[in-house]
RNA sequence: GGGUGAUUAGCUCAGUGGUAGAGCGCUUCGUUCACAUCGAAGAUGUCGGGAGUUCAAAUCUCUCAUCACCCA
């Protein structure tokens, strides 16, 4: 059945994919020959995710990476799977919870809810996987991973197989607990107030936004007063103003309520006079008004605003730093929705409290956090409304100096849309600066490459200022932290005063009354409730009697166990029966960054902590291909995971790509519009040609614009190659024996032509395999195309055609095997890029023992199969053909007609050329005969090549005067190169100092520029006889 | 403000010291039996400005300008 006039991706493409997983072709060490692995991890996409034109390239090119290797024999696995994406899961379930029952998260239990998050991972969780086999992406789906295998309610859908990643990710959060390397404590971090979460700075989006920098009078404690001078840079005093306070700039005027301190820079003269003093923050009930100090700090800027800054360390996080250097209280105004703080005693008594601090009481980060310092008039109004009344109320006092309009930065949450409160909270940390030596040196001592090389400068930059990494979240959906709380027995309220090691009722009572709701806490981390059952009992030991022998149990949180534990305890008081006693626990309740488990990704995957077979074989891994934009927040994370957890590092190298944006080169978002769906790129294109198109687009550290007129013409590239498998089948091709070549010998072809794309194909092969090792897939992909449609469609399939349709059966049957095996040898080539449409022409194109995903990738080199004398001989004919063409064309030679060629001289090479070649330069460049002349006709147009000059002999039809200019430009151009070669050559210190190969290449240019001149300026000659 | 990078044909971009390239677009011609998702031919450049190193600079150095991204 003939082929059809083009690739049919549609009908194709889904069928082929079937075929290639029912063959097990991407299993893990399908196809391997050697003992080398090639290993590459997907980049996790989220779960919730749909594919998008990042994913599209990203996966594009990991494809080609593996599928190179695995044509090549390595033992290759491409490791799939997907995060649980904590924040934008949760979200999702409870948009459909809200949809469906009309039920907020919160009107479930937390065991309900999740069962609803699993069962929506199993309707949709394979979203995204569907799409990447739409893509053509081999990966092992058999292995498909997901960073939430193993945990609670797992029902195991799509992701059958996973290793069990949730007990790999506890083991790790406990091993490290254990080392020393996590902890827990108060620090400011991203708050969404939407999703009452912390968020990592990925989450957060800052945009500029129309804002307010107001100006206020902060006056002086007690009516101070200073003179303030303003100078220019000559220290001439250009303003001078007595002044009884400081005034301060902000845009966000409600946190002024958590002010601790006003900073200025020491270098500062303007306040040096009243640096120490104390001033009042102008807001709040006038007799309660609170006064700060004066402090200096580096940190606040002379020359912005009025160079002296509010510290509010709970609210920003530059103050934060500032308050941390200057052991400045950081005081919380707002909980957790971004509302005003409602709790703690009325603002008189707090206020107090903290002057007393400011006046140098000692406090700790407790104390401060339990302070509510917001006036009770503005006690639970939302954020931005307590900002309009703080202001109002300062200007209504008159100490407002002045308010201006002003673009400002504003963080917010990139799923919530929320403006995002940088808020003093307790979370879990990673004490990085720990872990982080070993992750900078893999990469200073080139044990990790991170490609381009720029990124590896960032990556010092970054982990060389590594802030500690905040890994709670305050969501259900995720593996929840292995800490339990329990309270603290040894603590002094709980004292046996006889110190008999028993406690008596007296004792037990004033525990009942007033000592437990001020327990403090301890707390034990272990990976399941036995491990902790243990460490808690230890701990009980040490407690008096009857304490030491209660029965542990888990509760829900703080609160039952306060009621579990006074119930337990009145019982005792009562009953007298030991056996009553109960000691709760409970379980914190956040869950840990997704972050924290996809640094895992490498090992978990593989089964890690097991020592599966997998993990031996193929870790480390070779190569990561990721956004540059998760530098930090993965790559960096699992290089210090995988080094602190199994000592090694996760792969050699790492490849960085910039963002996908559109032809314009803006972002794609939704509401720009501007937004590639990469799944109707495929249905109108082909996978393929989107897929050589992000191939084509990948240069080392290049913008990716992406535009249709590019995939259309990477689609019309496939269809070449169609066409030119379609004229093969024609001319019998498909039928002829398959050649192997391999080495110079297996090379019996005799035809020129036939030699030197033979030649031609070996030297494409190194140039493919260099581009690929190098990672420069741009440049497999140009010289592909180059070499596929510029050599063999526009030349081979041409030259070969004389030979097919009229040469001897010879001639015929080593055209018919030639074309057949450089046909192969592009299909296998460009199989990485285009393995569609490229695995259809190799089933339809010969019968085969098995599929081209499977197709030994050639390792011949130009030096065992080109041939000089061919490539020369091909090069003049070439040059002949397009010589007498252009000609043709400039002159206006109508494109029909068949015309005469004659010789004026040539020299042996070029005569044998021509005699091997005559058939196929007739037919290409249009000509009926070629005969010797010793004398040119007069207004002849002359065709000059190396080695001979040719003359078309049409004065009768052509303009002289035409010919008389085309011949003065090339002239003119000629004389320019001249003039700089020998300029060149003419310099003693070029020829002293230049490599020899490149005087000799000079020399060689001149030499055939002057032949050329030469002949150019006797064919204007000729025509000047004729005037 | 700090950092990183970019500036090459009308457009989008390659090009790591040795004669400036590709694709698209444009102009002219062409439906000869693989392909009009095609073929043939052609036009288009002070390689952002300036200075330096070198026999030789788009390429290395410095500087200025403009732009982009990241971080504050």
């Amino acid at each position: 059945m003939p082929m059809e006039k083009t690739f049919q991706p549609q009908e194709s493409e889904a069928r082929i994919y079937r075929d290639w997983v029912e063959a097990g072709a991407f299993r893990a060490g399908a196809n391997a020959s050697r003992d080398e692995t090639f290993t590459v991890m997907i980049p996790p996409p989220n779960v919730t995710g749909a594919l998008h034109v990042g994913h599209a390239f990203n996966n594009t090119l990991q494809d080609i990476l593996v599928r190179w290797h695995r044509m090549r024999g390595f033992d290759t696995l491409w490791q799939p799977g997907q995060d649980h994406a904590g924040i934008a899961t949760q979200l999702q379930v409870e948009k459909k919870l809200m949809a469906e029952e009309g039920k907020r998260r919160t009107d479930l239990t937390r065991e309900e809810f999740l069962e609803k998050v699993w069962e929506w991972k199993g309707e949709f969780g394979g979203t995204i996987v569907e799409q990447l086999k739409r893509l053509g992406c081999s990966c092992d789906w058999d292995r498909n991973a997901f960073t939430m295998a193993g945990a609670p309610g797992d029902r195991r859908t799509g992701h059958e197989n996973s290793a069990n990643f949730h007990d790999a990710v506890i083991k790790v959060f406990v091993d490290m607990y254990d080392k020393g390397l996590i902890y827990r404590g108060k620090r400011l971090v991203n708050w969404d107030p939407h999703f009452e979460t912390a968020i990592s700075d990925l989450e957060v989006e800052n945009i500029e936004i129309a804002g307010h920098m107001w100006h206020f009078k902060y006056p002086l404690a007690g009516g101070a007063t200073y003179e303030y001078l303003e100078k220019d840079e000559d220290g001439n005093v250009t303003f001078r103003e007595e002044r009884d306070y400081i005034s301060i700039a902000t845009t966000r005027p409600e946190t002024m309520l958590g002010d601790g301190a006003v900073a200025v820079n020491p270098k500062d003269e303007r306040y040096a006079p009243i640096v120490g003093m104390m001033c009042e923050i102008p807001v709040g009930p006038k007799e309660h008004r609170r006064l700060i100090p004066i402090i200096h700090d580096d940190y606040p800027d002379p020359d912005f605003g009025s160079g002296a800054v509010k510290i509010t360390g709970a609210h920003d996080f530059n103050d934060y730093a500032v308050a941390r250097r200057g052991k400045i209280p950081c005081y919380r105004l707002m909980d957790t929705r971004g509302q005003m703080r409602d709790d703690g005693a009325p603002y008189a008594e707090e206020a107090a409290r903290a002057q007393a601090f400011a006046k140098g009481a000692p406090f700790d980060e407790e104390e401060i956090d339990a302070i509510n310092l917001v006036p009770d008039e503005y006690r639970g109004l939302d954020r931005f409304e307590a900002r309009e009344r703080v202001v109002a109320d300062i200007d209504a006092e008159g100490l407002m100096i002045t308010v201006e309009d002003k673009p400002i930065m504003q963080p917010f949450g990139d799923r919530s849309k929320v403006v995002i409160e940088p808020m003093l909270t307790d979370q879990w940390f990673v004490d990085t600066a720990k872990i982080v030596g070993p992750a900078l040196d893999a990469v200073r001592k080139g044990e990790v490459t991170i490609m381009p090389e720029s990124g590896e400068k960032t990556y010092y930059h970054w982990l060389e200022n590594i802030e500690p990494w905040c890994i709670s979240r305050q969501l259900w959906w995720g593996h929840q932290i292995p800490v339990w709380y329990g309270f603290d027995l040894s603590a002094p309220d709980f004292v046996d005063d006889e110190g008999d090691g028993d406690l008596d009722m007296v004792e037990m009572g004033r525990l009942l009354t007033d000592g437990m709701v001020h327990l403090g806490l301890v707390k034990h981390c272990a990976a399941d409730a036995d491990a902790v059952t243990a460490a808690f009992r230890k701990e009980l030991e040490d407690t008096p009697v009857p304490i030491s022998a209660a029965r542990i149990v888990e509760v829900a949180d703080r609160a039952e166990a306060l009621h579990v534990m006074a119930g337990s305890l009145a019982d005792y008081t009562t009953s007298g029966d030991p056996t009553h006693l109960v000691y709760p626990i409970w379980r914190d309740a956040d869950v840990l960054d997704t972050w924290f488990s996809s640094g895992l990704w490498p090992i978990g995957t593989l089964g890690w902590p097991e020592e599966t077979p997998e993990l031996n074989k193929y870790h480390p891994t070779d190569v990561l291909v990721t956004g540059f934009d998760i530098l930090f927040f993965w790559v960096a994370r699992m290089m210090m995971m995988q080094i602190a957890v199994r000592g090694e590092v996760p792969f050699h190298t790492v490849y960085l790509h910039q963002l996908v944006r559109d032809e314009k080169g803006k972002k794609m978002s939704k509401t720009t519009g501007n937004v590639i769906d990469p799944l109707e790129i495929v249905d109108e294109f082909g996978a393929d040609a989107l897929r050589f198109t992000n191939a084509q687009m990948a240069a080392l550290g290049g913008v990716l614009k992406l535009s249709k007129d590019k995939i259309t013409g990477y689609r019309n590239f496939g269809t070449k190659l169609w066409n030119a498998c379609r004229f093969a089948e024609m001319n019998g091709v498909f039928e002829a024996r398959r050649l192997t070549i391999n080495s110079a010998a297996d090379v019996t072809a005799t035809r020129t032509v036939n030699r030197w794309i033979i030649g031609e194909t070996a030297r494409v092969r190194e140039e493919v395999d260099a581009a690929l090792a190098a990672y420069r897939f741009n440049d497999a992909a140009n010289a592909l195309y180059t070499f596929v449609w510029g050599k063999v469609c526009d030349w081979y399939v041409e030259l070969s055609k004389p030979l097919l349709l009229d040469g001897s059966e010879v001639e015929q049957i080593e055209t018919r095997e030639v074309m057949g095996w450089v046909l192969d040898q592009c299909l296998i080539m460009l199989h990485p890029i285009m393995p569609f449409i490229t695995e259809e022409l190799w089933q339809l194109s010969h019968t085969r023992d098995g599929m081209l995903v499977h197709a030994a990738w050639p390792t011949y080199t130009a030096s065992d199969l080109a041939d000089g004398a061919s490539d020369a001989e091909m090069g003049w004919t070439i040059a002949l053909i397009e010589g007498v063409r252009s000609a043709r064309s400039q002159m206006n030679v109508p494109a029909g007609l068949q015309i005469p060629v004659l010789k004026l001289d040539s020299d042996a090479a070029a005569e044998m050329a021509l005699e091997n070649n005559d058939s196929l330069i007739r037919k290409l460049a249009r000509i009926d005969s070629i005969k010797a002349t010793d004398v040119a006709p007069k207004g002849a147009i002359t065709v000059p090549v190396p080695g001979a000059t040719f003359c078309l002999p049409l004065a009768d039809i052509i303009d002289v005067e035409a010919e008389k200019a085309r011949l003065t430009k090339a002239i003119d151009k000629l004389m320019k190169e001249i003039g700089g070669l020998e300029g060149r050559l003419n310099n003693p210190n070029f020829v002293a100092s230049a490599p020899d190969e490149v005087v000799e290449e000079a020399r060689g240019n001149l030499a055939a520029r002057k032949e050329e001149e030469a002949k150019l300026r006797d064919g204007l000659a000729r025509l000047a006889e004729i005037g």
